[in-house]
DNA sequence: TCACCACAGATCGTATACGATTTCGCGCGG
DNA sequence: CCGCGCGAAATCGTATACGATCTGTGGTGA
């Protein structure tokens, strides 16, 4: 990440890309990510090379290059010779993929705490705020947005770029995976926002790493439990 | 990591490579990556596409591909339309990466310890003993390969592939950055072999997760403070 | 009827070619 | 003597072309 230049980190679509990023794989690589995480490329289908550089007016090379960097982001899989298909949502990766975001965000977020500035914790407040409100009337796209921005909110004194890289990466492979089958576990979205108030206390009150890792963790790891029960009953009939 | 293919994943030296991967890229990937642990390419080293085509024997494309894998597992450093340079051994970037392997690892050895078996713990201390054995007459290189036998022997049980592969970058990484610059920090490697024995200790009396990790994690860590220790004074003269 | 082989279509992997961008040194003017 | 702009060399980015490999289909023989 940190050899990234610095228009086009990893993908990370938070920050605003200048338009042209100045390279077609660039490009590409960003056409493919909101392809698959907007659910326009269904899980499981093809994405073959020609066809994707004539929709994107440029030659396969830049294609292909976009398609490997998805690769590494497991967003996609890749077989040699055939091609790449988009990843689909077995529970199972989703399990990864969400103890994996515990697990760095949760370190992330203790690492960056001590830094975090009154004003920053009261704009995350804020968007706790917005999300409560949005409980009502339910969105989950608007929602997860939210939710990226509160947590994005607390690490902005981030000390580990590497880490920080890994939570974008966890991040972009969640919306990839939600967006295209399991719009949200029921009843999950309230405690969530009671999560976050808790988290934003405990930052508050200068609590000890540990602590706040284990709650970020805990967060993290209470919605992937939420998902288990949804989903295992419907799962193994 | 699950979507790569299982004859070359990610480019860890462990498994054995069945001799031609098939793929020029994969050639290239893993020449490079071998050239730039054994510190044939010097940190800060340009890679330039055509030179290096030339030398393995291929077109620029595999090359180029290769080299964008190393970008991603932060081994080299990339500037659009200038090139590709072989990372350094910023101290800092040093310190990022051990606190994400510390992260990572600690994890995953606590995640895989209550499937540890008997025969595994046996021979997990046999490696260690071989490590402790090699304390007085010291090779950084044999114990470091060790030090990875060790601990792959504890991910026998991996949970996460997600993480196991974030592991093996990690140490991908290290071994590169170790390489090339500092032998080791003297006088760490006997704490090392001891706090092994502790982790082995833990694991046998069936400890929770969190004691477990938290061993993991420190093991690390100290490693990391004995360097900074080291560095620190010789570096701000 | 079923298994197997051969062939054709589709798709990828790599080589080569050329335009685009950057870098560096040289000469000019102050 | 030093700063500045210009031009050539080096290097990368992308397009196009072709050979290699896989997949599916149809036909043949048992």
């Amino acid at each position: 990440m940190s050899t990234l230049r610095g228009t086009a980190p990893a993908g990370v679509p938070d920050t605003v890309v200048p338009a042209e990023s100045h390279s077609k794989a660039d490009r590409a690589y960003q056409a493919l990510i909101e392809g698959i995480q907007q659910g326009r490329f269904a899980p499981g289908s093809r994405l073959v090379l020609a066809q994707l550089a004539e929709e994107l007016g440029m030659s396969v090379v830049p294609v292909r290059e976009a398609i490997r960097r998805l690769q590494h982001d497991d967003l996609v899989s890749y077989e040699r010779n055939v091609g790449a298909t988009v990843v689909g949502v077995d529970p199972e990766e989703y399990r990864y993929t969400m103890e994996t975001l515990a697990l760095v965000e949760g370190f992330s977020t203790a690492q960056c705490a001590p830094l975090v500035t009154a004003g920053e914790l009261e704009r995350a407040r804020v968007i706790n705020a917005r999300m409560r409100a949005l409980l009502d009337d339910f969105d989950p796209v608007e929602f997860t947005a939210l939710n990226k921005e509160f947590h994005s909110t607390l690490f902005e004194h981030h000390q580990n770029p590497h880490i920080l890289d890994l939570v974008h990466r966890g991040w972009n492979r969640l919306t990839a995976l939600r967006s295209s089958t399991f719009a949200h576990v029921p009843g999950r979205a309230p405690q969530s926002v009671a999560e976050h108030d808790q988290l934003l206390d405990l930052i508050a009150a200068g609590a000890p790493f540990q602590d706040i890792e284990t709650a970020a963790r805990q967060h993290r790891a209470n919605t992937l439990a939420a998902y288990m029960d949804t989903m295992a009953p419907a799962d193994q009939h």
